[in-house]
DNA sequence: CTAAAAAATGTAATCGATTACATCAAAACT
DNA sequence: AGTTTTGATGTAATCGATTACATTTTTTAG
């Protein structure tokens, strides 16, 4: 409008000039200009070949070769908005679990030429925001939450920028959003009760908390709470520890328990790395497992079966929610509508590692 | 130009309808409009606050809070040529030491504002290649590339659309390109001689190969026969087991081994998965390890320790890996000059499962 | 108090694709 | 043959940011 107010003429140049030097990848353009058709054309080669006279094609794909053409999913995502890019959140990798559901998910998107872009929140639930603010600029599609308690404040985030959540590992029945998982309380409560239905009656919990506590913590505690009442016995909050995440903070703890004259015939643990922890411990001891004491796990390690003593652990479907999720998310992609609960189940592993006093 | 060749005012009008319809999000435009500046004003406010009145950045600030506002990356990217995005090729998740390297690679580039995609190759060259192709059409500003050979066609591709590479895990000292990991051959050598130190002559090797057939895997051979000579023992092929990567499988080879008559005095494995393998063949036959028969893993689970017989291992240093990768690749990056290879070293764990026979 | 320098802000072209619609060509009807 | 239908291709506006340069405002110097 103003023509005068700016001198056009020398930016275009200088702009030009920039242009030359920065550009990297041969562009649709020069594609069209090498097959001697429009952009247009090109575009539809890709996306609808189709629609295209297959000389033109030919054409059209020997030049992308010649040049060795790489479309810009950014100026796609630009106009389309949709970048086929799916985020995924997860507190850790180092969770066998976790990994495990992760590349389950990733094959099954992967397969619709959806792309897994990966974010750790290392349980905190700051950086977890801050993770989703990122993937929601990087413009994914949807978002696959693990094993989290979905804070509200994601939730309500997510809501605003129109990125679809499906929530993993355990669910809510309650919930209006997606959840792919089991029922943690019913899983705790059922391996719990296993060790009741052996004549164990003095049986603590092992729990992984304290720092990161979550929702998942709060349900097991519940199962474990669960079955002692079905038993009509006597809870009180010290059968219950809340140990750190790892193997060495539940090894240290059993010691510390069997210091203070503490003396469970069996320790059920709400997973198998405390569990470790625990057998460590009872070895150091020279508690013989099962014969002195019983230990179960809790996730279901292949591993579990070549410890010192093979201990009984209740399996969780990781693959399975890693493909379900998946789905899940596909279908909520393609407007589909895929039902708002999965429920899956754990399986007992019987290790022999619960003995019978009965 | 041809201005009555096309109905122009009609198609703007069509598109700003369907325009309104589709979009979802607030624009750079509606928050410029809401604070009362121009668009390169918020744009600078987010990117270079400083260049921006405070007074100015407050009422912008309010207006992105207000409207929810969520910059739209794929229009930063298309513009900058920049996608603070880092493409990760890793042929497993179910790899423990491969997880935990992504796991601390993520970590170390997110400091930096960078994002990590993901693709599984599942020891798939072709695929390995096809993840390329779609991580370059994200845009992705480096890769990163986990445990495998580069593939040549891989490289090359890579050469051609500028994405700069960080190979990892093993390395090649005559390589251009930049490589972080520890010395496959030495590693397996050193365990191996650790073996023949303790005067074991009777030893077999079992290496994962066949479907996941390596470089790494060759390069695991060539350790073992390093040993072998450094000992002047006879080399022979059959000395040498390839099993798939499952501990079922080289349970299954080890009673194939056994049955056959053949009876080594240690088995030494490329893997600890393996290891745990050969470990349960050997409780069924009714062999005590270490003393009827020495085994070794090499990876160094946590594990390994806690097994029916803690193993003896080569712990590899997935983390500093992770690590050393994403620094290697932020320098790459940011046109610093890091150097092309970071060696890092393994750590021989003593678990008491090789028996001295001298 | 004015002039020059520095700082802040605005304008609008641009990145590289997609796609609605226009146009042109070829096939299928009268 | 002329008309309609169908198919293939081209045109150019558009997505939402960034940023070079122009312009305006503020600060500093003289």
């Amino acid at each position: 409008m103003q023509s005068d107010k700016y001198n056009k003429l020398k930016r275009f140049d200088k702009l030009k000039e920039s242009q030359k030097i920065t550009r990297k990848r041969p562009t649709i353009n020069d594609v069209a200009e090498l097959a001697n058709v429009s952009t247009a054309t090109v575009s539809r080669c890709l996306s609808k070949p189709e629609l295209v006279r297959p000389d033109v094609r030919t054409r059209v794909e020997a030049s992308v070769v010649e040049l060795g053409y790489v479309l810009d999913g950014a100026a796609k995502t630009l106009k389309t908005h949709q970048s086929k890019t799916i985020g995924v959140i997860v507190p850790t990798l180092e969770i066998g679990g976790y990994a495990s559901a992760i590349q389950a998910f990733e094959k099954t998107v992967a397969a619709e030429k959806y792309t897994a872009i990966l974010g750790v929140s290392d349980f905190d639930a700051d950086k977890e925001l801050q993770l989703a603010h990122n993937l929601a600029e990087k413009g994914v599609d949807g978002i696959m939450l693990i094993g989290m308690d979905s804070d509200d404040r994601l939730i309500s985030f997510l809501e605003k920028v129109h990125i679809p959540p499906v929530n993993s590992w355990h669910f809510r029945r309650d919930s209006k959003y997606h959840w792919v998982g089991f029922d943690n309380r019913a899983a705790i409560q059922a391996i719990t009760s296993y060790v009741f239905q052996h004549g164990h009656r003095d049986v603590v919990f092992f729990v992984g908390g304290a720092e990161h506590a979550n929702a998942r913590t709060e349900l097991r505690r519940q199962g474990f709470m669960d079955a002692i009442s079905d038993y009509n016995l006597e809870f009180s909050e010290d059968l219950i520890f809340e140990v750190p995440y790892n193997s060495k903070a539940s090894q240290l703890e059993f010691h510390r328990l069997w210091g203070l004259g503490n003396r469970p015939t069996a320790v059920v643990c709400a997973n198998d790395i405390l569990a470790i922890g625990v057998l460590r411990a009872c070895k150091q001891i020279g508690l013989r497992v099962p014969d002195d004491i019983s230990v179960t796990g809790f996730d279901g390690l292949d591993i579990m079966a070549d410890l010192w003593t093979p201990i009984t652990t209740m399996a969780v479907p990781a693959k399975q929610i890693g493909e379900e999720s998946g789905n899940c998310l596909l279908n909520l992609l393609m407007d589909k509508n895929p039902k708002t609960l999965t429920e899956l189940h754990c399986t007992l592993i019987e290790g022999g590692s619960v003995k019978s006093l009965i």
